[in-house]
DNA sequence: AACAGTAATGCAAACGTTTTCATTTTTCAT
DNA sequence: ATGAAAAATGAAAACGTTTGCATTACTGTT
């Protein structure tokens, strides 16, 4: 016999001698039934084992109650940190996170944001400034509420919550700089692709000069790449007294480089880093590096989504720059006489 | 005057001139449309910058397209890794990702599968093994494919794809005590509530005997206290020959306290951690650990909970366990004869 | 050219909610 | 008590799909 697998509204409504609209209400607008009549309904809801379905009410225009997140990555811990908070703020704000991973690839990137929006999810969010332009228009298109998260541009095509990556480079090559340093490498993340990267970069330059080509190195984001790199770097003769890493993770292989060929840190070399990932302050030397504060990019840019969703009534500025820190530690010196032609007088 | 927000299905199937049957089979079994209603169908689609939409599909009955993921935290490496391995796998099969994160709390897990469910996923992911009672009534009550992630058992209550902590404990206690150490300690993440420390750590019992209460010490998931934990632990007289880490990250902290304390790794100490994360073969020196294959957990269980979702013919076994490896890499070796009683003969 | 058999399409009834509008109940001042 | 106003509830029409069944269009035989 044609028996129904799951509780429905109906037999909520049932249960509790009152209509669906009224268990709809319950659940929806409970300021707009009685207490007792909440209290009935609650308790025919347990018994029953009712749960309410999303997709039913997506369909009549409600939110859906999700929102929707596109990274290139989960599995490093520049983002995770990132994540994390975004979905905490998220969920207290009683949302559920849909993910979803492109590797990179701006072309995947739309592509799930094509299925997210089927999904009917009431807001997105998006790592980084630059995306394709059909991304954009679709998000205009479908008047999706949007947040960039991770970067901060004030030229950007949608409400962005970041910090500055320029700056960051800048403040990282102010810091060797300032040290002392005059022989300055670099080890980055390829750079196409990656607003973020390039920014760093361009900040980096903007203070450095132009880095010769031979003391540029790229490394994707792994500790050996960077490592490998970072040897190659260091195996000559008149090697640099200061590496600028993209981001921490490479200046762990940069450390790991040192150890090999048995160049102290930061006697012999500085390292410096970008992002003061979660550990970076715990390495041995503790890493000097540029703190992005992952976790409140990642709140702050989930308070302006619910902003912008209207989830959340209060008023959230269109763009939100979040303030970069450079945090000196160990890793880096003023350089050593023996290196720095500078200093021979 | 009332316009229509975005083309429907309906809107589709009169540009296309066939009728909206035609246009969701085209969707859902384009198999039996004729290849030229499809691609005039196609042309429509993009015309109109259709999206399809899932609610309304779900709501008939039909699949959501998402499927739920539960996690303690992402924003550590145990679970990065697992996470980053899940979605991809789920990704390639058309499939979305909802994730959500308790913080290690049971009772939130509950709700947030009750939210999960909501949204009508297709199947839910849960690490480990222990949940709620009424987390698993829950499961069976609506019938949800679920596969339980990173801890293998044989007596779990649902399928589960995953590594026996047990294995590993005892695998990581029987590498140090080969070694010749008599003298170990543990840094642990608390037991209570998380099966797997747990598991982990009677595993090394089995092989070490019980740990004195004097040699055991509790950290959080996090570098900082774990090389606090370790630094009292260090900080006697007759200390211990060998440390057991909970996890890789602790034992990343137990090496920093092991340079505070002017401690050679792994001449004076041998650190032994458990995980093998992203990075721990990058540090120096390289950490001995028990690797679990996280990408390959994630992996799996992806593939068997699609298979439980049908969407995957494939008959995929019930329970999967993932072998685990001991890495000898440079943080253990032979206690030095000075801290070691029995090599006084 | 006619036929059967099959493939492709259309019709219309679900699916489980929410919401507008109308109706009933409650509240409170008189 | 009475009535007016406000609060709570109900009836029924959406919402955008999918699908079983009925119909129409093709295919290949003879």
């Amino acid at each position: 016999m044609a028996q129904k697998q799951h509780a429905d509204i109906i037999d909520v409504a049932k249960a509790a001698k009152v209509s669906p609209a009224t268990v709809s209400r319950a659940f929806n607008h409970p300021d707009l039934v009685r207490a007792d009549t909440r209290a009935k309904i609650q308790r025919a809801v347990d018994e029953l084992g009712y749960i309410r379905n999303r997709a039913a009410s997506a369909m009549h225009g409600e939110k859906s109650g999700a929102v929707g997140l596109i990274v290139p990555t989960i599995d490093n811990a520049i983002f995770s940190n990132l994540i994390q908070a975004f979905s905490t703020a998220l969920q207290d704000a009683g949302q559920s996170l849909l993910i979803a991973t492109h590797g990179y690839d701006q072309t995947t990137e739309h592509q799930l944001l094509r299925k997210l929006l089927e999904h009917r999810v009431d807001g997105v969010g998006l790592i980084g400034l630059s995306h394709l332009d059909r991304t954009f228009d679709l998000i205009e298109a479908r008047e999706t509420p949007a947040v960039l998260l991770w970067s901060f541009g004030a030229d950007a095509r949608l409400p962005c919550v970041g910090s500055d990556n320029f700056k960051a480079g800048a403040m990282a090559a102010a810091h060797v700089c300032d040290l002392g340093h005059r022989r300055v490498a670099t080890v980055f993340p390829p750079l196409e692709g990656n607003d973020r990267a390039e920014k760093r970069f361009s900040g980096a330059q903007s203070i450095l000069g132009e880095v010769p080509e031979a003391w540029r190195r790229t490394a994707r984001y792994h500790i050996g790449q960077a490592r490998e790199a970072a040897r190659d770097l260091l195996a000559v003769v008149n090697r640099p007294t200061a590496i600028l890493a993209g981001n921490d993770v490479i200046a762990r292989g940069v450390i790991s480089a040192a150890a090999d060929l048995d160049i102290r840190v930061p006697e012999d070399l500085t390292v410096v880093g970008i992002g003061d990932f979660t550990g970076s302050a715990d390495l041995t030397p503790a890493l000097t590096t540029v703190r992005i504060d992952a976790p409140r990019v990642g709140q702050v840019a989930a308070e302006a989504l619910l902003a912008r969703m209207g989830a959340k009534p209060r008023e959230a500025a269109e763009i939100r720059e979040i303030p970069l820190e450079l945090k000196v530690r160990r890793t880096s010196a003023v350089p050593s006489d023996a290196c720095n032609p500078d200093s021979g007088l």
